[in-house]
DNA sequence: ACCTGAACACCGTTCAAGT
DNA sequence: ACCTGAACACCGTTCAAGT
């Protein structure tokens, strides 16, 4: 009663499905991953730990459907541009910046194969890649490429996030501490990374991922 | 003493970080991540759970290092191949390879930005990079292109192989699970993933991933 | 230097009991 | 139908005490 009093008190609905993943959403990304608890959660929402059982299958049904809300909208979003070639680049930049935003959400993209947040990213690219010209017979191989590079991408890109917040520092710093590991790294073993390290410290992680996409892209041409 | 003992008449060294490192490869084969813990690996090695934080930092320091012990052999292995685009195959392959058989590798993998085994493969692959006549200025952004390609279908592997676990099903009863999933998508919101779904259930995933290297390596060619 | 194992501070999840 | 909150069965990690 007590309880109900103020949730109603805060202009809160009573406890539903929407607001459970709203919350989740605020502690995701207020407090990173560890951030999200059922204890937490509960005290956010004013109600008992359990209460969110009725709601929610599991912390796993919970990530999932605050990810799904989060592509879910940055897809929606993505609908600029005129060809399909600039139609995958506007996707695929929409979900690295939702990923920039909600760095929880890379991670949990990578944790739910084939499920509804990883569906509406393939969707998205898939038509595209039918709209470019691609033969049916290519279009699952094409489509799933670029899907996993950008999948890959969200995933490096979550765990940067994640290393540098719990060591409270920020990405340039986290980097910064990757680019000196790897300037450390014997000379004739690991010369390429050595020589990348100089790269890493000032590339800028958008574009880089704008010409991946573009990378890709190019391969597909001389197949049509 | 009598620990110690039954630790001798095993054969086994005394504790040392290899052969903790060797029992957490056990255990995470055998059950998977979650069969990974401190209780589980001491009572293995014949310690205290405590004794174990004396050879390693924590559970993360861990999970890199055996991470890092699957990925180095895959790694070393794959050296043949007499083009440079061979080789980039090759490696490729080994890792498809190695996680295919130890799917938490493809998990621990997105974890660990930066660190030793993500830098195993992508001097493998940076190398055959510049081999290929990519200029310098390019070299980063293709490199990482593929590498993150990479990572991308590592990550998808082990969250399939997590998931059929779980649900103690195999890899085709579980792609033939999100394959059913994808037929009951709505015609035209999700027209493509539903078109796809054939091909889901029957699809190799190893001949997909290669495909997809070439793709990239496609696009690189054009630019030489 | 290395190991023991109890103790601490958490988790996700369940479930009898309430309204 | 929905919520409560104590209880259960775990975790990773620490640390005084041992050898």
């Amino acid at each position: 009663m007590v309880k109900n009093t103020r949730r109603t008190q805060r202009g809160e609905a009573s406890l539903s499905r929407d607001s459970i993943i709203e919350q989740s959403i605020a502690l995701l990304d207020s407090s990173g991953e560890s951030g999200l608890t059922f204890r937490a959660l509960s005290e956010q929402l004013g109600t008992g730990a359990g209460a969110i059982y009725w709601h929610v299958a599991n912390k796993g049904d919970l990530l999932n459907a605050a990810c799904d809300s989060i592509v879910a909208q940055a897809m929606a979003a993505a609908v600029d541009g005129a060809t399909p070639k600039e139609k995958i680049r506007a996707a695929g930049l929409a979900i690295f910046d939702a990923i920039d935003a909600h760095p929880w959400v890379g991670a949990e993209l990578a944790r739910s194969p084939g499920k509804m947040p990883m569906v509406r990213i393939l969707e998205g690219i898939g038509r595209q890649v039918g709209a470019l010209g691609v033969p049916d017979r290519a279009l699952w191989q094409t489509a799933s490429a670029l899907l996993h590079y950008i999948l890959g991408v969200a995933g490096q890109n979550a765990a940067n996030a994640q290393f540098a917040r719990e060591h409270e520092a920020d990405r340039t710093d986290f980097l910064g501490a990757v680019a000196d590991d790897w300037s450390k790294l014997d000379a004739v073993e690991y010369a390429f990374t050595r020589s990348m390290a100089a790269h890493l410290r000032d590339h800028d992680d958008r574009s880089d991922f704008l010409a991946g996409i573009d990378l890709i892209l190019a391969g597909i041409a001389p197949a049509l």
